[in-house]
DNA sequence: AGCTCTTATGAATCATTGA
DNA sequence: GTCAATGATTCATAAGAGC
């Protein structure tokens, strides 16, 4: 199998629109945050927040399969001692694009940023809000599936009364195939809120995006083969993880100094991947 | 002093009227969710939540001290396989009532209701949406701070019910050290992350609202003395608990059963509390 | 007291059935 | 056809029992 990561250097703005449509199977990104990153997209005001990231948007619903998924990581700043409303307002907008709302997963950032303000406390979540073109698309609990909590290892052996009438309701003619299934369980699904400490591998790029957030997400919407995007790549986490995961990917960056570095860091891998000859290529275009 | 707890039989959208303006420090809710709980209030449909709710953030608007805090607690229904967008909606609806949203907290249960579904993942958050008057407004940090370590895991919990025993074997002195002073080790603020189980003492009322919840916003935003409103009662969990904490409150419920058993609990509390002759009395109008 | 073990169930969601 | 009711699924916690 062929693996490919595609870099491309540009506004994504216009770069989605060279991108075939229904192409793509699962599009995760941290687009730039209002007031943040003021070198790479001009400082977006909050109160254009909206306007700007929508023409994006619509771009990505062409080029996501029907059958994709779409995570945005996002949160919203304080702004004159409140939220501001861009967010949700995004969220609303977004929905008379086409897309539906399907979910909102919690990141919840244990190490959040330290400080003290005297109207609020340190801020530790953000949001992971999900984006589908259907109500049917693709999605693989079990490659997510956690190990259970130590209740269980007590109560595997001895299962209940109240477990026991369950079963028996349901499965009247015998003794519960369900138990059985239970029984040899080790790992249960996960929730929609999600527990990792932020990370920054790369002291070049402020964004504290765990690669452990983009391959949960991957594992759980995509297979080996699938195409993966990131139009706002940054340091490159999302790519460096589909890679890695042997998914394809595109990534876009506008501010030279992240691309070169994403494209230096791929190629050295690629490199590596070579030594060791793997029967999988990693292409760069 | 004089601690009051006035519980009224009706509906909030006519009682809140006949309180007065500029009067509450707090107001702690949980009101009836989207096609919730039909029984009392004609199960709202998740279309018409905003237009239902809207005189009534109207009215708590009014009541509220310039100085006090709204806390709602809230999370928005899957329908048709989207979250609905009735909450953030509300967000928007109640800023232009002149309400400023300042935070967005997020209460992680950690045991949420079990179940597994093709397309999403059990819900384990909700939503503690903060309003303000004004941007300043009355916030005790120092109340909530929690020793440094295993916040997360299961410190608050216990410190609470530390918290209750212990207040209830001071009662005849009628004051204490408060938890913070109890706690002589080095402690930190907390996130604006809440982690607390669901808990259902009371097999009347189906809404798992913990002890800890309501506490914690009392503790962070009243002193003794002050005012804490629930326009929906509920089980009464908000007015007990400020109860115990030496908070006046005010405790709206439209449906009799709920309100008589609300009724019944605080009064045998208010004898319990007499039978140990403690100085301060619990009236009950 | 402090353990361990037992038991019940919760603001859920989806697919199916029935009116 | 729509809409409401029912069944199936499932795990972390508290409260209680027992030692």
């Amino acid at each position: 199998m062929a693996i490919e990561a595609r870099l491309i250097h540009g506004d994504c703005t216009e770069e989605l629109k060279k991108i075939e449509e229904n192409s793509i199977d699962l599009i995760v990104t941290s687009p730039p945050y209002a007031d943040q990153r003021k070198n790479s997209y001009g400082g977006i005001n909050p109160d254009r927040y909206v306007d700007w990231f929508l023409p994006i948007s619509e771009e990505l619903l062409r080029v996501l399969k029907p059958t994709g998924s779409f995570i945005l990581n996002i949160k919203e700043k304080v702004v004159n001692g409140e939220r501001h409303t861009y967010v949700i307002e995004l969220i609303l907008e977004m929905r008379k694009q086409g897309w539906l709302w399907t979910e909102e997963f919690i990141w919840h950032k244990k190490n959040s940023y330290p400080g003290k303000w005297p109207n609020r406390f340190r801020d530790s979540w953000e949001r992971l809000l999900q984006f589908n073109k259907n109500k049917k698309f693709k999605m693989f609990q079990e490659t997510v599936m956690v190990p259970r909590g130590d209740w269980a290892k007590n109560r595997l052996s001895n299962l209940s009364e109240k477990d026991r009438i369950r079963d028996e309701s349901k499965a009247g003619s015998g003794f519960g195939k369900n138990v059985s299934n239970w029984l040899n369980r080790e790992k249960v699904y996960p929730t929609n809120v999600l527990h990792m400490a932020t990370q920054c591998n790369n002291k070049n790029h402020s964004a504290a995006f765990p690669e452990s957030l983009p391959e949960w997400f991957i594992k759980l919407f995509t297979k080996e083969g699938d195409w993966v995007l990131d139009p706002f790549m940054g340091a490159g986490t999302t790519i460096k993880v589909a890679q890695r995961m042997m998914r394809n990917s595109i990534g876009i960056e506008i501010q030279e100094k992240y691309f070169k570095m994403v494209e230096k860091n791929i190629k050295s891998k690629q490199f590596h991947l070579f030594e060791k000859t793997v029967t999988y290529a990693v292409n760069q275009t």
